[in-house]
DNA sequence: CTGATGTCAGGCGCACTGATATGT
DNA sequence: CACATATCAGTGAGCCTGACATCA
């Protein structure tokens, strides 16, 4: 084990940039959605067809707070919602085609910001940071970013 | 310019991982301070003598929110404040012995976390994590961690 | 006067815990 | 019955903007 890091904790640092990024995220949000909103679509988009438990679960937050998230978002009716033929009490949700537009407008701001912040970093590296971070996040007890966590 | 990245976006595992991170750092706050007092007062053991305005502009956050920390921290006597000698209106802010000690305990728990948070991580790979992420906090306008950021 | 600082007041996005109803 | 899901309600930390007074 290294004895001491030289300056701040790491964590520290981490913190910071997540609360830029937040503010340069919402900062390009012209539409009156917030950040988490992204993230469920953006992971909706990626797996389709999710319950709102196993979404809650996919992004990491309870279940309530990802309720408030996709009520909204049905309510704008950028997702639907359907109960499973097999249990009707869960409700199993999909992008509509106005959801996956919407989505496709915000991916390329996304993906400004993305390349904002990795400005002057190789390919190589912006892979090993991404996959550095993935690390981290699962020794903190965090599924993987793309993994399929479930539960049961 | 890389065309896409695969999964979700890397600002996303950031935003997910300092969340995750807030969390253990609560977790280990058996005392009632909170985060951001913490890295006050850690930003504060390594430069000391900096007033509420310079310190906010050090953690990346307005007067207004580092003045609520401060106050509260000096309240608790884990902080002094003087008049610049230059100027009365500049409080120059120092941890007290008590709040230096309780620091140290801190950094106990907070090294063990970091060190949980670089499980499986050569020294190397650790330093350039830091440096990776340091660097894409500079590419969205965070001054560095460990800079001066002096405006005069 | 201009500019920086400290500080009071109010607001708000965001995620939490608790409790309840429903379906398997 | 236990168990998961959905959802309503309340709460709280954390950071913000606005306004105002003070000092070089």
């Amino acid at each position: 084990v290294p004895p001491e890091p030289a300056g701040p904790p790491l964590s520290y640092a981490i913190t910071r940039l997540a609360r830029q990024i937040r503010r340069k995220l919402s900062d390009l949000q012209v539409h009156d959605l917030t950040g988490p909103d992204v993230i469920a679509m953006l992971t909706l988009d990626h797996e389709s067809g999710l319950s709102n438990a196993e979404l809650a679960r996919r992004c990491f937050v309870t279940p309530q707070s990802m309720n408030e998230v996709v009520l909204e978002l049905e309510r704008r009716e950028l997702l639907t919602r359907a109960p499973d033929p097999s249990n009707q009490r869960i409700l199993r949700a999909e992008l509509t085609p106005a959801g996956k537009e919407l989505l496709k407008s915000w991916e390329g701001r996304i993906n400004a910001l993305e390349d904002a912040l990795l400005e002057g970093f190789s390919e190589a590296e912006a892979r090993r940071l991404r996959k550095s971070i993935e690390h981290a996040a699962k020794n903190l007890g965090l599924p993987t970013s793309t993994g399929n966590g479930r539960t049961s």
